[in-house]
RNA sequence: GGUCGGGUGGCCGAGCGGUUAGGCAGAGGUCUGCAAAACCUUGUACGGCGGUUCGAAUCCGCUCCCGACCUCCA
């Protein structure tokens, strides 16, 4: 599987063949969450399509090292010139709580939720409070180059003067200079900084701010954008391969981190800048302050006016993955039906293949037939090299299962099938399914267990008898009555079978 | 207001110059005691108006809607 990778890179609007900065290795630093309040699916959503990402990294062998930070000081909420307040801060006076309290509980609900979505840990997962000497030591870089300027106690990145020389600020996301430079937010008054665009690399703390460190400039706490500059530096180097995130940091956030990088080490931090897109819901961006929200765990229990029913986090996930990672999604009840159907489907296949076994007849093998599962399989990596396109690749994915399910019901002659191809067709669709997708089997709702495993087996033994009899009413009395129990049998064959309803 | 990105069949969602994307729902059929499942067949959709082209959902112009960013957000 050695074809080219290619990936939209925000950086030049392209896509791009990937050509990792070291051969066989790949440095990849993901913007994490705040941890001020839960995750909300939005999140979920950007963690899951980079988890995607670098699952197919790995896939395609690469040794990657995946950062992903948390962020647990220095956002701040409201404008710095008017009274702002560190988000974790503020939390935590609400709460009567500690800061890191609020930290802790809040990155505590990220990782279960990030466990329930099914994603891989990162390799590194770095805090921004864990990091205040490097944010230190980049500020103090910033203001020897001659990038930032000291105003009580407070440091400022100086966008202008960063953009005259560089000519690099507004690149990512398409700022003309321009137009942030004429930018005049009128919240003037008492306005600490040089110029609006410009932004606090450093805080001096109010005295009734919870969170502060010494510096050379003030008690204070670092400003957002810092800690991902800082970090990344620190674990994958001043200039590193891959640098994502949701499509609404492009805009400051990143543009302000390509800016201390180039501040601190005049040169770019990353080189191919990758950018998830939003998902919606009732057609607008989901958000938590204006209150277009569901929670994930009023998803998965129905208890929402936005759903009439429950998704399990593999259906979501799956919905999730039907869309391009660069594509709004927009979450609706009736989408999210269609795509657990779907999953569903997909993972009965699977189970359908696994149970497949080889009959080997090289007079009654089916050229074409093996050719096109072969293509098919061919087809879903050659999707995945085209920027990661999971919902083609699925598409692909998908065009096996009535393949599959022909050869398990036998209108299919399994002796069509080369062997060799069988045990591919198995390898990889279990690969992709588990190890790209990051899908797993969820386990029935209420379970099995070994005695209702027996009794089922008696009760189907005796419809079975029923059956034999031609005793129709006392079968499908047996089939409606566990219908209303919740379980579904359905009759092939071979005999019957049953699985507790989803 | 500025800057981007969209409008695709009943729904979701790919594609972005010539090919059936795919999923779900619908219709017809095969199999089956019946049912379910599965399998087969089926849909001529690309906001509107012009233009370029042998050929446009895909390129260009105009127009109408919608969204995102510009302020905290993944």
């Amino acid at each position: 599987m050695n074809n080219q990778l290619k990936i939209y890179n925000t950086l030049s609007g392209k896509k791009e063949v990937f050509e990792p900065l070291v051969e066989g290795r790949v440095g990849m630093y993901v913007c994490g969450p705040t941890v001020y309040s839960d995750v909300h699916l939005g999140n979920c959503r950007t963690f899951v399509s980079f988890d995607v990402i670098y699952r197919y990294l790995l896939h395609k062998g690469y040794k990657v090292r995946y950062v992903r930070n948390i962020t647990d000081v220095g956002h701040l909420e409201g404008d710095i010139d008017t009274g702002a307040e560190d988000k974790i801060s503020k939390k935590a006076r609400l709460e009567q709580l500690e800061p890191m309290e609020i930290a802790h509980k809040y990155t505590l609900g990220f990782h279960q939720m990030m466990d329930v979505f099914n994603t891989l840990s990162p390799s590194i997962e770095p805090r921004a409070t864990g990091h205040i000497l490097e944010q230190i030591e980049m500020v103090q870089k910033i203001v020897d180059n001659g990038f930032g300027y000291v105003i009580n106690g407070s440091v400022y990145f100086d966008t202008v003067k960063f953009a005259e020389e560089k000519e690099v600020y507004g690149q990512l996301s398409g700022r003309k200079l321009d137009d942030l430079l004429a930018e005049t937010r009128d919240l003037k008054k008492q306005d600490e900084k040089r110029h609006p665009s410009d932004f606090a690399i450093w805080i001096k703390a109010d005295p009734s701010h919870l969170m502060r460190w010494n510096s050379p400039w003030s008690i204070g706490f670092p400003g957002w954008h810092l800690e991902c500059s800082a970090m990344s530096t620190k674990y994958l180097g001043s200039t590193f391969d891959i640098h994502g995130g949701g499509g609404d940091l492009k805009f400051p956030h990143h543009e302000n981190e390509v800016a201390q990088n180039f501040g601190a080490c005049n040169c770019a931090p990353a080189r191919y800048w990758m950018h998830g897109n939003m998902l919606l819901m009732n057609g607008k961006k989901m958000s938590k302050s204006d209150g277009n929200t569901i929670t994930p765990q009023q998803l998965f229990t129905g208890e929402s006016p936005h759903v009439t029913k429950g998704f399990t986090p593999m259906a979501i996930r799956f919905f999730m993955l039907q869309s391009h990672y660069r594509s709004t999604l927009d979450l609706t009840d009736e989408a999210l039906k269609a795509a657990e159907k779907g999953y569903n489907r997909l993972m009965e296949s699977y189970q359908n293949l696994m149970n497949l076994d080889a009959v080997v007849d090289s007079t009654k093998e089916n050229q074409e037939l093996n050719t096109k599962i072969k293509s098919l399989l061919e087809q879903v990596y050659h999707n995945l090299d085209d920027d990661f396109n999971c919902p083609r690749a699925l598409a692909s994915l998908f065009e096996l299962v009535p393949v599959i399910n022909s050869l398990s019901n036998k209108q299919l002659d399994i002796s069509e099938l080369n062997s060799v191809v069988l045990q591919s067709l198995k390898d990889n669709f279990r690969s992709i399914i588990f190890d790209i997708f990051g899908l797993k089997e969820e386990d029935n709702p209420g379970g099995e267990n070994e005695v209702t495993d027996q009794l089922m087996g008696l009760i189907l033994q005796l419809r079975q008898q029923a059956r034999a009899e031609k005793n129709w009413s006392m079968a499908d009395t047996i089939r409606d009555s566990l219908q209303v129990a919740g379980i579904e049998v359905k009759d092939d064959k071979d005999g019957s079978s049953w699985s507790l309803k989803k």
